[in-house]
DNA sequence: TCTGGGGTCCTTTTCCTT
DNA sequence: TCTGAAGGAAAAGGACCC
């Protein structure tokens, strides 16, 4: 299978390019109103001197994505804020504005399904292409397809995009990082040692932070050290399952197909409060904030016409440790009142001595409401009394 | 000065039934 | 009646991704 990995440049405020700015932050009131008041408007068009500056802003949160002058000190996504804050203060602060994102997100795949129909979807951004049965698709390697549908985007969106090309998805996302941002990259089998061994193994997608430190511990560093080691000893160290597609990966081999459909397997909602609450203390506010995302939940279920039978919460302490319980019930249920009450049994599983920084409601187990059953658990109680 | 929110998938543990 | 093994489902946690 041929595949591209194309990922959109969603940054599009071109007269910021030249300047640190970064996007991110917990929304504030005074974002929904700087977002109300240029509502529609070109977001280029916006005057600087609106935003505030990084180092005005106080409050949790972290960054989404950032411009390359503000990359240059070292800030980048994920980072707390008060940390880029640090390094570099007088760095533009933008809110997020997700609503738009997910409008430039549909138009830009539209455009792509248009001229290769086998996609699939990878969050806002970033989507997977077999072009294998795009007439065309395979001259010069791929590339005029390439240049084709970053040119269609551009056209649709005023949107960059990234495309990397490759016999299959592991390979084709690799290469898209190659030349970033608005770069075409095309890894053909025979370029695996000399462009992929040298990298460093947190390039393969699959491969965090603890994964990398574990291999860096164990003298490993780039995808080619990783290609050498015995799939027996991998294993060993990583579990069969892990330990076996690290090898492949660093082999570039992936058979994972293009999948253009999937059901969704759960549907949750969670919040960071703007300070740590206390279960007693804060009784009310928690309350509150309870209810209203088993209401959100209910609601994400019901517009997307599914229910679902595990309910479960998550939260984390003050000292950012996490704990979950579900529960799941014999019925799949959409409605607020019926997942508060599940997930309310749930959250008397939990210490609330402590702090609390974040409280999320889930739930799982979806089925499409409306579909058939398929729930075969609960045999047929027999009816006591007739047993003896 | 800490560290968002929405997901998926996998592994391990626990519990229940046979 | 007790005990233990086996296996499945559910629960919990963790790694990872965008």
């Amino acid at each position: 299978m041929d595949a591209f990995y194309a990922s959109v440049e969603l940054l599009r405020y071109p007269q910021l390019q030249g300047l640190p700015v970064v996007i991110g932050g917990r929304r504030r009131r005074d974002d929904d109103a700087l977002l109300q008041k240029y509502a529609g408007q070109p977001l280029s068009e916006i005057p600087v001197a609106e935003f505030p500056l990084l180092k005005d802003y106080a409050g949790r949160g972290v960054i989404t994505t950032a411009t390359y002058p503000a990359r240059a000190f070292g800030v980048g996504s994920a980072m707390g804020l008060m940390k880029a804050a640090a390094l570099c203060p007088q760095a533009i602060l933008l809110p997020v504005d997700f609503d738009e994102y997910r409008k430039y997100s549909r138009r830009f795949k539209e455009v792509i399904t248009e001229i290769a129909p086998v996609m699939e979807d990878r969050g806002v951004d970033e989507v997977y292409i077999d072009f294998t049965q795009v007439p065309g698709g395979q001259r010069e390697g791929g590339r005029v397809l390439a240049l084709l549908i970053q040119k269609s985007i551009l056209d649709a969106t005023g949107l960059t995009c990234s495309i990397g090309v490759a016999p299959n998805k592991l390979l084709a996302k690799m290469a898209s990082e190659f030349h970033k941002p608005k770069g075409i990259s095309i890894v053909r089998p025979e370029d695996l040692q000399t462009l992929i061994w040298p990298l460093p193994c947190r390039k393969i997608n699959g491969v965090g932070p603890k994964t990398d430190a574990k291999l860096q511990a164990l003298g490993i560093h780039t995808i080619g050290e990783l290609a050498a080691q015995d799939p027996g000893w991998l294993v060993e160290r990583f579990g069969k399952s892990y330990g076996a597609w690290l090898h492949e990966a660093s082999w570039g081999r992936d058979e994972r197909p293009v999948v253009t459909e999937s059901e969704p397997v759960s549907i949750s909602r969670e919040t960071t409060f703007e300070r740590d609450l206390h279960a007693v203390r804060d009784k009310a506010e928690l309350g509150a904030i309870f209810t209203a995302l088993c209401e959100r939940v209910a609601a994400d279920l019901q517009r997307k016409g599914y229910e679902g039978r595990t309910i479960g919460i998550k939260l984390r302490y003050d000292d950012f440790k996490s704990v979950t319980r579900d529960q799941t019930l014999e019925q799949a249920v959409a409605d607020a009142k019926a997942i508060r009450q599940a997930a309310g049994a749930c959250l008397k599983r939990v210490d609330l001595t402590r702090r609390l920084r974040l409280l999320g409601v889930r739930v799982g187990s979806l089925q499409r409401v409306g579909a058939a059953i398929a729930t075969p658990a609960v045999p047929a109680e027999p009816a006591s009394g007739l047993l003896f």
